[in-house]
Parts: structure tokens; sequence; C-alpha cells
DNA sequence: GTGAAAGCGCTAACAA
DNA sequence: TTGTTAGCGCTTTCAC
């Protein structure tokens, strides 16, 4: 009744034998109209569902993953990125999924080109990257894409790339939710900032999307008020500089808040906020690094948005070794949500084994 | 070198066969000393990994699970866990994991009694249910216990019940957040309630945990404001009684906020908080069901706190069943994180795979 | 075109 | 106490 049916059955069914049905199943042809359709007519009437269990231990394949990926030791936030890697390749393993890691430098465009060729080279079964640099991912994808390997990307997306997958965020949106945030309960007229930091090389693209939503989340704001919004970009790498720029932005009378979208630069933000003194001004920022988290503890951050990057890495690898062993469908975009981090819910996000 | 051991390559360094090695393994007696010994060396000395799809393959085995959980069609949070139920069903059931539920009454006692004793009858692999009668519950974990039989309990804990694993929140930061939320940005003093609205039976314990971090959190304010905090129970059935019992707390002047701690609750308070106007009174309240959500849209609830029921049953499910399958240690307690859900973020939970 | 059969790594029943 | 062996359901090779 309710029992599983196997190749067998179907086999016994049709009388033929498990290796025609097995030939149709895959379509690897050599099978007379007759047996095809008779054997189609039934796996279609019993709903057959292969055991993928059997299926993987049977076919004994090992699959290799090329995952690259920004160098962890230059960041925090792709340090999780690599852990989450890690954890899936832990997961994986035993499914016959190999997995080797590509570390390029994330100033070094040069370094991503020249590593694309050595996983290319190393000709991979499937293949992760976060595109940081967006001319030098799509060169590689078309590479790729000439091979027929899967590809699926981290962080933050390349429209139209053909990727199997994207696993992120909406970047648009999370701008929204920086300024909901930082906005939330002020009746007055005031300033905000979307700020952007970052060390040298500027992947612009990135974080357009998130200071286009900003902009609009204030634009749509018919309430009376008038907002004035003003985006910031500043050079990390040279700290007096740095400092003495922010301490304006910091003089602006009627500033009410500030995004940072990087996740480094909050740092140095909440550093000289705390030494300037606050001032009612606001303060959103990115990730559950640890000095962010000194900081939202302290109150200088209001709120955090979390990007998960441990668990996107994990997905992502989840995504493509699901398509490559079970040939699964992966969803061509897995969003994650905009995680808001507040004083008194960050312990549980801690805790929280999904994080 | 990186290659995989299998039993049988342990079997040949400890010049035994393949059963005795099975044999120590899984500690099944009937082994020599000597052989045991050697083989637990080598078991040790190589890291050996069970492949577990050939396990389960192999021992081709099937479990049976009983989910004694609330009618679903009583509430529409419960029918988010069946669903949570549903698709793990769907991922397990090729692993050999059989899944029946049983739906208890969510007013009546009775029920659950006497749907535990089916339970038990039916002698299960494992039990999975959300413990929401007190007493009842921890008879029917006797019961289990005395025939070994592993629980999961979801929702709400029951501490030393020795369950297998509880997923769940931590309710008492969950009141936190909630009066976090409220407080957001007020500096003035001020009255904020907490609002325990409930249909019939008051399955206390679980709501004055929020209750007790609520009040905590004000009480732990010492920035120069003061604040009343006042709790009120209230019963959902006489819908005049509680109108205008509703009323009268919303006429208290020094209200700021409300945290309303019952998912169905919410709806009540917030219709008659927009037909009176909303007077600058904040609303927190829990779950994205889809009233909630509309008055989150509309402005009249201001946050609203996640709790997921849907995956944190699904979770409970694959605890169990990786226990049962796999003999994985189940975490103690697997706490999801508090979730704090905006207007602007909202659409990113919706869309989330992972809600 | 098709069927038979070995094999994936593990389990468990049965002999010895 | 130990070893042998027949499965589990599927893949894949090889002979017909």
């Amino acid at each position: 009744m309710d029992k599983k049916i196997r190749i067998k059955d179907i086999a016994q069914m049709a009388q033929v034998s498990v290796g025609t049905v097995d030939r149709v199943i895959h379509n690897r042809g050599e099978v007379a109209q007759e047996s095809y359709k008779k054997v189609m007519g039934i796996l279609e009437k019993t709903g057959y569902k292969p055991n993928l269990i059997a299926k993987t231990l049977g076919s004994n394949k090992t699959y290799r993953i090329a995952a690259l990926m920004p160098n962890p030791e230059q960041d925090e936030y792709w340090n999780q990125s690599i852990e989450g890697i890690k954890q899936a390749k832990e997961e994986w393993t035993q499914y016959g999924v190999q997995l080797q890691t590509f570390y390029f430098d994330l100033y070094d465009k040069k370094s991503y080109i020249s590593l694309a060729e050595t996983v290319y080279e190393s000709n991979p079964d499937g293949v992760l990257t976060a595109p940081i640099f967006y001319q030098e991912a799509v060169r590689f994808f078309n590479l790729c894409k000439t091979q027929n390997i899967p590809f699926v990307l981290v962080n933050n997306n390349i429209e139209q790339a053909g990727s199997l997958s994207f696993v992120g965020q909406d970047l648009y949106q999370s701008g929204r939710v920086g300024a909901e945030l930082l906005h939330l309960n002020e009746k007055e007229n005031g300033t905000y900032a979307i700020l952007h930091i970052y060390d040298d090389i500027h992947n612009s693209t990135h974080l357009n999307e998130k200071e286009k939503g900003f902009k609009d989340y204030f634009a749509e704001q018919n309430n009376g008020y008038t907002y004035k919004v003003i985006s910031v970009d500043l050079n990390y790498t040279h700290e007096p500089t740095l400092e003495k720029e922010l301490s304006e932005l910091f003089n602006e009378p009627t500033l009410k808040g500030i995004l940072v979208t990087t996740s480094k630069g909050a740092y140095t933000v909440s550093k000289l906020l705390e030494k300037n003194g606050k001032n009612g001004i606001r303060l959103v920022a990115y990730d559950l690094l640890e000095e962010n988290l000194y900081y939202l503890k302290n109150g200088i951050i209001d709120f955090l948005i979390n990007q998960n990057s441990k668990r996107q890495a994990f997905i992502a690898v989840s995504q493509l070794s699901n398509h490559l062993l079970f040939k699964k469908e992966a969803s061509a975009s897995y969003l994650f949500p905009l995680e808001i981090i507040s004083r008194q819910n960050l312990t549980s996000y801690l805790n929280s084994k999904q994080h």
C-alpha cells in the first residue's frame, strides 16, 4: 500500500530488467520505444521516487567543490564565511563531497584573477565564490559556463550571471531597514547620513544598493517633516583624515543618525562617537563582530543588522552539494532575513545554533 | 591518505572479521577482551567515522515518531508548527522515519491525557510534544521514561523532565525584548503594560516567564525616570467585557506601550487601538500571523517578535530523527533567536526559506 | 537493446 | 566468541 516501490518492482511490473528501468530513468537511451513507454507509464502511475540514500551509495561518486573566497585573515566577516564553509564541509564530506578553498586578497583584483584561473584549471564539479570584483567575476563565470561548471554566489549578487544560485540578502531592503532603525520614533526634521568606509578598492555596486534603499526610505516619508540625507565616502587607510572628516560630520547640528554600511567601519565611528560624546546621534551598523558587540552593549551602537555570513556560506555549499549529489534544483536566490540585533535580543542570537 | 577507512579496513588491520568490528562499534558484547582492545585501539587511532549513508541503507530500519500537538485548526500559531512537522516528515521519510500526528484540543486537558495514552500505547520510537498542560505532560513523560522512549519538547520547556531536547525560545529574555522595543528612545516617565489575553484555560508558567523578563527590564533602568509597570490578564471569551477593560487600559493617561504576550490577543488590541486612535501608545506583539502583519504594516503594531513555530517544529523533528537514526546526541536546549520584525525587514522574513 | 551481476559500506542472521 | 554471507536500493560494466 504505502510501501516504497523500488526499481526492482518497476522492472517486474514492466516485465523488463532493472537495467532497462535504470536506462529510461536516466535517459541514457539504448532502449526500445516499446520498453520505454511501458516503463515510463508505470513510473508515472506509481509516482516512483528514487531512494537517494541508495543512489549515493551505489554511484559511489565524489564531487569536488572549489570555494574562491576572500582571505579570512583580512576580515572577520569573511572569516565567518570560512567557518560556515568548514561546517558544511564536515557535513557533506560523508556524502563524497570534497571541498577545496582558495583565498584571494580582498584588496587585489589580480589575486582574484589568478586564483580564478587556478580554480578553473583544477576543473572542479562546482564553484562557490563571493564576487567582490564585478568584472573579474563575470569573466570567471563565463569560463565556468563553457565547461558547464555550476557556480553559486554568496554575499552579493550578479544578476544574469547565470549562477545556479545566489545566497545573501536584499541589500536595497537592507538600506531601508537601516534607515528605519535610525528614524524610529523621531518626530522632527533632521539629517541622516549613510557612511561608507572602505579600505582601498571600492566595491561600489554592493554599497550602492544599500544607499539607494536608505535614500528611498526617507524620500517616501511624507509626514510633514523634511529630512536631509547625506552620503559620505571615506577612506579607511589614512586615519587622521578619517577622524577629521568624521568629526566634521558629527558636528553637523541637525544630525540624527548614521548608518555605517561596512562592517569594519563601525569600529572607527563608534570609537570616535564614544570619545566625542554621543549627543543623541543614533548609530546603526552591520554584523556581530566583536567590536560591534562591545559598542552595542555600551549603547554607542543602537542596532546591528546581521548578515550572518557564516550561515550564508554554509547554505551556499549545501545548495551546491544538493545539486551535485541529488540533482535538487537550487533556488535561484536564497535570501536571508534582515536580522535586527538589539541589546536585549543579542544573546539569543549568539546562543542560537543557527548563527 | 585522506581516503575513507571502512569497517573492512579496520577488520584487516586488527586481523579480525567485519562482524567483530561491528560488534565492538555497537557494544553488543560477545567479543573477547583482546579483540575488543585491538579493534578499539585502531578505531581511535584512525578516527574511524561510519558512513551514515551505508548505515541507514544497510540497517533498513524504520522509526516511528509520534507528535502530540495542539489541533492546528484552533490556532494559526500551531498550524504553523504542523507545517514544520510536515516539512520535516518530507525530508526524513526517505531515511525511514515515519511520523504520525495526534492533535489534542488546546482548551481541554482531558483530550491531552487521553491522546497521550493513545500515543503511549502505539509504542513509538520517539515522541514530540508541546507540553501546554504542565501536570499532564509531566505524567506523560514519566510514562515515556519507563519505556525509554525519547521525547522532545517544543515551544515551552519543562526543566528536569528528562527530555532529549527542548526546542524553543528563552521566554524570560523574550519579555525583556518586548520591554526594550516599547521603551526605545523614550525619555520620559511612563506606564508600560504587559497584557495576557487567553481563551479559557490559562497556561500560566509560559506567560509568567515573559512577564518576569518584562518587569525586570524596567526595574533595571536606573536613568532617573520612573516607570510604572502593570500586568493585565484578560479573558478572550467574553468580547464586550474584554473591550471595556481594554478601553480602560488605553485611557490610562501615562500609558506608553503595551506588550501583548499571546499571539491571538494582538488582533483584538490592534483593532481597538485602531478604532480609538493610537495616541502614541506603542504596541508590540508576537508572531507573523496574517492579522498581525496587517496591523504591523498600517502602523498600529510597532514591532513583532517572531517565535517561528514552524521552524521550531521542523528542528524538533530533526533532532529526534538524528538521534534515532544516527545516535547523534541532541543538544539539551536548542534556543531560537528572538527575531525582531519591523515594517522594513518583514518581507525579508516572509521571503526567507528559513521561515 | 537488454539482462545479469558485482559492488557501494554497513547490518544482522546464521554457522562454526 | 568469531567469521561468513546475504541483503538494503541503486549504479554500472559486460556479455549476449
